[in-house]
DNA sequence: TAGGCCATCTGGTCCT
DNA sequence: AGGACCAGATGGCCTA
């Protein structure tokens, strides 16, 4: 979508721009170059000046304008070139989370909180991996309803939950809630095989 | 048709 | 002064 601005053309002797303050203050009569001649000649020498006044100031006031307008412009396309190196970096996140098996894109909201979350729950795979190393065979640091791949149902009797509490070096995502609505209903799919088996269900849900 | 998502424009504020 | 960042407004597109 491009604005155009109808008004940017200044060849013409109709300055009809909108004034300001702003405008005010910048407005100089003495800098303004006289006005060329598009209109019937002045009666007197005294209207000849006045005429010359306003042509001059009509015409600072359109540069300024046009000034204005060019400054407007390329702010304009900063922002847009920043909103596009945004939308790079999220797309750049998406392509290294886990990918829907429909290829459905996720919306940004979405790839934050799935990102954070699935952040999280590398963060826990490794925490747990470690515990795992220095305390071998210790079943009381498998983490409580983590393991959701359907046969293993949480304790709440939601199909998946995230494991609040279950390490004081770790808080569960903050958008953890379980939706049964959600795609978390879909098929199973899981991604990181370790005793903590995770998948969609562990992620998407605390996505909405 | 309503609602969600997105791109873009815009003016304000802060920083260099 | 100019650029970066931000939030609000607006309009288009898509889907349920």
């Amino acid at each position: 979508m491009e604005t155009v601005y109808s008004d940017m053309d200044t060849s013409s002797c109709d300055y009809s721009f909108t004034h300001t303050d702003d405008e005010d203050s910048r407005s100089s009569l003495h800098s303004a170059s006289p006005a060329s001649s598009c209109g019937k000649p002045p009666a007197s020498p005294v209207e000849l000046q006045q005429k010359k006044r306003r042509s001059g100031r009509a015409r600072n006031e359109a540069t300024v304008h046009v000034v204005k307008k060019n400054r407007r412009v390329k702010a304009n396309d900063r922002e847009r070139n920043r909103m596009h190196n945004l939308n790079d970096a999220l797309d750049a996140l998406r392509s290294v989370l886990p990918a829907f098996p429909d290829d459905t894109k996720l919306t940004k909201i979405e790839t934050l909180r799935f990102a954070h979350n699935y952040i999280w729950a590398l963060s826990e795979t490794i925490r747990i991996a470690d515990q795992r190393q220095s305390k071998p065979r210790d079943p009381a640091l498998l983490l409580p309803g983590l393991s959701c791949m359907g046969d293993a149902p949480s304790p709440g009797g939601n199909s998946c939950s995230w494991p609040s509490g279950a390490s004081s070096s770790s808080s569960s995502p903050s958008y953890c809630n379980s939706d049964p609505g959600s795609p978390a209903a879909m098929d199973d799919f899981g991604y990181l095989q370790t005793d903590v088996v995770y998948s969609y269900h562990n992620f998407v849900p605390s996505i909405y």
